[in-house]
Parts: C-alpha cells; sequence; structure tokens
DNA sequence: AGGCTCGGCCAC
DNA sequence: AAACGTGGCCGAGCCT
C-alpha cells in the first residue's frame, strides 16, 4: 500500500494506492464505514475519446471528505464493480458523462444503473454561477472551484502532471495520461485529491444551491443531462463510403482554388497577411478593420469583393476578384472538409458510429452545446456535410423544430398586446408583423415591396431577440440604413412591451445582484456594459428550457431511445421506416406546449435515410445520392447500392 | 515544440 | 442614444 497525506482547506487527509488483496481490504472497510454519505467518484483515463479503440481506464477513485481510495482498474477490477453496483450507495462526480460513460464502456457499471444515482458538481457550479472564468464568473473546472468553495489554497495538482508529462515523458498534455507510470506519487495524489474535492464542493454548492431555493432545478438538470449522456452513448451511424468521398471531393475542390490564389501570390489561402497583400496590390480598398486593427479579410469583405451575394450568387455589380474568389472557395472547401467530414471520420467507433460530446448545460444563458464533432453547427445552406449522418438500418432520420420560439417567449413574457396577437393570428408571423408596422402603406404596396417589407421585419425581429441595432441588421439585410431606422421606429410603436419588458428586466437588475431570473428560475449575471442583454438572455435561456423541458416528456413517454440529438430550438431522431411518421407526430404532440398562455408549437418532419435529406438531398435511400437539381452546384454523389 | 490568442466562420 | 446573443473549432502566428 501506498499512502499519502495532503492538507485541504487545513484538514489532514488520506489517500490509499492499494498494491494487494491485503491493502484492497481496507477499501471495503471504509466503504463499510461510509454506508450513509455520498461518496466521491472519478476516473482517470488514457485520454478522452472514449469510444477509440486505443482507450482504456487506469483508474478509479473513491473518497470521502477526508479519505480517498484509488484503485488500479486492472488489478482491482472486482472491487470497483461491486462497490459501483450496490445500489444503496450515491456517488458525487465532477462532470459526471464523462466517468458513466467510460464506467459503462467498460463493463464497470451501466449507464442505467448508476446514472440516477450520481450528483455532478458542475451542474451545481453552473446554476451557482454560469460564467467562465474569462468572463469573470468562478468557471466549471474543478480545479478553480475547489480554489473558490473549498480551499483557497486548492493545489493545482493538474499543472503539476503536465510539467511531469513534458519533462519524464516526452509527452503532452494529451498523451501524458496514458503514459504515466500508474503509481507515479503525482498522478495518484491528483486522482485521489480529485474524488475529496468533488466531495466537499458537494457539500459547499449543495448549501448554496438549497440556500437560494434552487434544488428542484438542480434535481431537473441532472435528469436532463442523464437523457444526453444516453444520447452521447447511443450516438449516430456514419455513413462512411460517402463520407470518404466527401472529404476527397472538398480536398480537391480545395486544392483546386489554392492554386489559384497562388497564381495571385496567396501561397497560404489561410494567411490573413498574404490575402491582404495581394489584394491591395491590386487595387482594392475596403475599410473594415478587425478587432485588433487590421484590415480585416472575412466573408463581409471578400463575397462582395467577389461580385458575391450571402448566398455565393453573382451580383453582377462588378468584375469579380479573382483572388478573393478563389480565397474563400478554398477556404470554405478545406474547412468543410477538415472540421466536419474528416472529423467525422476521426471520431467514428469500430461500428462507424460517432458519440459526440453533449454538454446539457454549457453557455450562460444554459443553452447546450456539442462538440467533437461540432453536431449543432453543420452547414445547413447544402446536405452535403448532413448527408455523412445516417439512420440505423431500417430507420428514418426525423425532425422536429420549435416555430419562431423565441419570438413565441418574447411574446409571452414581455405581453405585449399586438405580438400576442399577430402569434395568435396564426398567420405567417413576419407577414403579420410587417402589416401592423405598415399598417397605413400596406393596401397599396406591391408584392415585391411586401415581401421586402416581411423580410425586413423579420430581421428586425431577431434584432429585438439579440440586441442588434441599426447598422447590424442594415449589413444583414442589404437594405438602406435609413429604411431600417424607419422600420425600427414603426416596430417599436407598434410593439411597445418589448422595449419595456427589456427596461424592465434592467431596472430589477439595478436593485439585484446585477443578474436577471428566468421563469424557470435561473439566475443570469449580466455585464455591466452590456445591460442590454437582459432579453435576449431570458429569451433565450426560456427556449432551451422548454426543449428540456420537452426532453423530460418525450423521456417519460417511453420515447428517448429515438432522440439522437437537440439542436437548440429542435430535435433530431429517428424511427423504423413504418413508424416514422407516427413517430414524429407524436414527437411534436410530446414538444407542443403553452408558455405563459402563449403556444409554443412544433413542425414534424419525416427526413429520409439521411440528415442531409432533410436539406434537399433528393434521393438517398439505399445509399444513393443525386445531385439536387434546384441546387446544382451542390455536391453530387452516388456508389453501388 | 507545445500552449496560447486572434481572426475567421459554421450553427441556432 | 445605441448597443446582435450563445456556442465549437480551425490555422496562423506569437510566446515560452
Amino acid at each position: 500500500m501506498k499512502t499519502f497525506t495532503h492538507r485541504v482547506s487545513g484538514t489532514e487527509c488520506l489517500i490509499h494506492f492499494p498494491e494487494t488483496d491485503n491493502d484492497v481490504a481496507g477499501f471495503t472497510e471504509f466503504l463499510a464505514r461510509n454506508t450513509n454519505r455520498v461518496l466521491g467518484l472519478d476516473t482517470e483515463t488514457t485520454g478522452l475519446h472514449i469510444y477509440g479503440a486505443e482507450f482504456r481506464c487506469r483508474l478509479v477513485q473513491f473518497g470521502s471528505e477526508t479519505e480517498a481510495w484509488v484503485l488500479n482498474v486492472e488489478r482491482f477490477s472486482l472491487y470497483v464493480r461491486a462497490a459501483l453496483a450496490d445500489r444503496t450507495k450515491q456517488w458525487v462526480a465532477h462532470n459526471a458523462p464523462f466517468d458513466l460513460l467510460v464506467l459503462d464502456r467498460l463493463g464497470l457499471a451501466s449507464l442505467a444503473d448508476l446514472g440516477p444515482r450520481v450528483f455532478d458538481t458542475k451542474i451545481l457550479a453552473h446554476l451557482c454561477d454560469p460564467r467562465m472564468e474569462h468572463e469573470g464568473g468562478t468557471g466549471l473546472g474543478l480545479k478553480p472551484l475547489s480554489a473558490i468553495y473549498v480551499d483557497q489554497n486548492a493545489e493545482d495538482t493538474q499543472a503539476g502532471l503536465y510539467k511531469i508529462f513534458r519533462s519524464e515523458y516526452k509527452a503532452t498534455k494529451e498523451t501524458g495520461w496514458a503514459l504515466i507510470d500508474i503509481d507515479h506519487p503525482v498522478y495518484v495524489r491528483y486522482a485521489g485529491l480529485d474524488v475529496i474535492y468533488a466531495c466537499r464542493l458537494l457539500r459547499e454548492l449543495g448549501t448554496l444551491i438549497k440556500g437560494n431555493g434552487l434544488s428542484k432545478l438542480a434535481h431537473w438538470e441532472h435528469r436532463v443531462q442523464l437523457i444526453t449522456t444516453a444520447q452521447m452513448k447511443r450516438g449516430l451511424l456514419i455513413d462512411v463510403g460517402y463520407t470518404t468521398n466527401l472529404v476527397g471531393e472538398l480536398t480537391a475542390e480545395a486544392d483546386k482554388f489554392k492554386d489559384v490564389a497562388a497564381r495571385y501570390g496567396v501561397e497560404n489561402v489561410n494567411s490573413n497577411a498574404q490575402i491582404i497583400a495581394a489584394l491591395q496590390g491590386m487595387g482594392e480598398e475596403w475599410s473594415e478593420k478587425t478587432d485588433g486593427g487590421a484590415p480585416s479579410v472575412g466573408k463581409d469583405v471578400l463575397l462582395p469583393m467577389a461580385d458575391l451575394d450571402r448566398d455565393w450568387e453573382r451580383i453582377e455589380a462588378r468584375d469579380p476578384n479573382p483572388v478573393a474568389d478563389a480565397v474563400i472557395r478554398s477556404k470554405r472547401a478545406g474547412k468543410w472538409s477538415k472540421s466536419y467530414a474528416q472529423a467525422m471520420l476521426d471520431r467514428r467507433d469500430s461500428n462507424d458510429r460517432i458519440h459526440p460530446d453533449v454538454k446539457a448545460l454549457a453557455a450562460r444563458t444554459a443553452r447546450m452545446s456539442i462538440s467533437n464533432p461540432p453536431l449543432q453547427q453543420l452547414p445547413s445552406g447544402d446536405w452535403t456535410i448532413r448527408r455523412a449522418i445516417i439512420a440505423d438500418p431500417g430507420n428514418l432520420i426525423v425532425a422536429c423544430d420549435y416555430s419562431q420560439v423565441e419570438m413565441r417567449v418574447l411574446a409571452a413574457l414581455s405581453g405585449d398586446p399586438a405580438l400576442l396577437a399577430a402569434i395568435r393570428s396564426g398567420e405567417d408571423m413576419h407577414t403579420f408583423t410587417a402589416k401592423l408596422v405598415y399598417a397605413a402603406a400596406w393596401p397599396t404596396m406591391s408584392d415585391s415591396q411586401k415581401a421586402r417589407a416581411r423580410k425586413l421585419c423579420k430581421a428586425v425581429g431577431f434584432g429585438k431577440v439579440y440586441g442588434g441595432g441599426a447598422v447590424t441588421i442594415a449589413k444583414q439585410t442589404g437594405a438602406p440604413i435609413a429604411d431600417v431606422k424607419v422600420a425600427i421606429a414603426a416596430y417599436d410603436k407598434t410593439f411597445p412591451g418589448i422595449k419595456a419588458y427589456g427596461r424592465r428586466l434592467q431596472r430589477a437588475a439595478n436593485f439585484g445582484g446585477h443578474e436577471v431570473v428566468t421563469p424557470f428560475g435561473r439566475h443570469l449575471p449580466l455585464d455591466r456594459d452590456r445591460a442590454y442583454a437582459a432579453t435576449n438572455y431570458v429569451v433565450q435561456s426560456t427556449a432551451r428550457d422548454l426543449l428540456a423541458k420537452a426532453l423530460i416528456d418525450i423521456d417519460e413517454a417511453g420515447l428517448s431511445d429515438h432522440i439522437l440529438l437537440p439542436v437548440h430550438d429542435e430535435l433530431i431522431g429517428q424511427a423504423p421506416i413504418a413508424d416514422a411518421k407516427d413517430f414524429v407526430h407524436e414527437l411534436g404532440r410530446l414538444m407542443d406546449s403553452t408558455f405563459k398562455g402563449v403556444e409554443i408549437t412544433s413542425d414534424p418532419e419525416v427526413y429520409g435515410e439521411s440528415w442531409g435529406a432533410g436539406y434537399g438531398c433528393k434521393r438517398d435511400d439505399a445509399g444513393t445520392c443525386r445531385v439536387d437539381t434546384d441546387h446544382p452546384h451542390h455536391y453530387g454523389y452516388a456508389h453501388a447500392a
């Protein structure tokens, strides 16, 4: 037995690393001594890619507030299994989904059995302060949280480990975890301290949560997280043949335009300095700057220079600049190839499934985020990337998205009568608002004027939700700034409740802790110099919570196995071909709800065999996908069925 | 050479 | 008076 001592906020703690059967008897006694306590649980693994071929779990740690047991999994898996199988026991982990999936993957405990018995201090910390460290918040990492809530001198053992990875193992932050000796004293101490900190964090944060009336919300978030953790485990099926081919096509496209750019002196299309030099050398002039003050060469600048609008269609306003054109095309193809298509191939498991990292409680507003790969931000103007994700054999991909959920939430919260009427009318919401805003002129307006008015009102509506002003809306719509200002003024006059609601929120924030409290009881801190974001925070957060509530309702209806992913205001799922239509309508019924008297409605849709089928991919049955003739620039693909 | 920030761009 | 919100992730380029 190796035993280490460590002081945590003045108390001497013990960290045990058993090496023989005799030693591990002490672990059994430790469990028996702590039958009615929530104990800390953590794992140390070879890396973060749980479903990769090389992945192994090296240590599983258990601990109280003063004592940790660090178990070598290879040596003591029987003890690990037995401890976790005890249904009378509850645990606390920091970022529980990771450890739950590790233990589940390696057969040490099943997610369904252990999941409901694990508290997550990361959830509690997010409810207390959802801000990252760089935003002035506590952050969500175990180390900074421990330093704030447990022990000012909480040791940054992780930083110490990284040093050892480099100096003793010639390894990096990523590779060191697999290489460090399993009984290295710094490693074992780090492993043991984590469970002790998690235990203490639970006590401190638990007190705060209770004291602030957040217990119910905390319980609710644990349920939501368990549902998204099951989604991570299930994963999504990749069409490897299609995706491999797509990587090839996109890489070829990127190379083709890279060569064009090179002919004009831009050897590297990712070098902004080269792009600036080439464009200036050709006599181009523009005024957009980056935050750092350098000339900006983003899409805002390059698309118009290439005579392209935001949909990449020719404007016919000038001769396209060949450098601008080549750079944006090469960069886009390169990004799509690397960040999306290749990322899916790299992350797939032995069954061709990807298991994205779903953070159920991520943004300051509680919005969810998905990474590895980033499935919430796959290109949507074109089906080619989404086509890579396919339903399980015999199933179809379905989706159900909320209809203008943020505008509906804004109407419900502000109580603006005209906005409520616009929603209750059942008519297209933006047309209805345009009619109200341009009431006097509307009967004499031409169809194209009406269409322009609708577009402008839609943009102004988004501006209300996001807090955007006239300049931004003008840039987005291409409408003259004067027209936008007139539209905003008319909009504000038509829907005075929206501004009044924002003022109410900001006034209330100035009296309290400079935060807004959402209808779901979430406390969201405001930045001093961005109080105008109050409306956006409440609206975005409430929309997120409505979707989270739907996830729970769907789970209680026994349909969770069919849900693949949440994407902010929609759910992606799959169901057997014959049942897909019925299933997605049931999904819609479960998602539909009433919020403060306002109908929250959804739009159920059966996509097809791939996610791309919902984005214009015409025929993807039997593994064949044809070019969408309405959008001939899209990439076509077909392989033998 | 690894770690970091910035600029850029994808989504809702 | 006006103020566009929330994320993930890549390559370049600077710092240690």
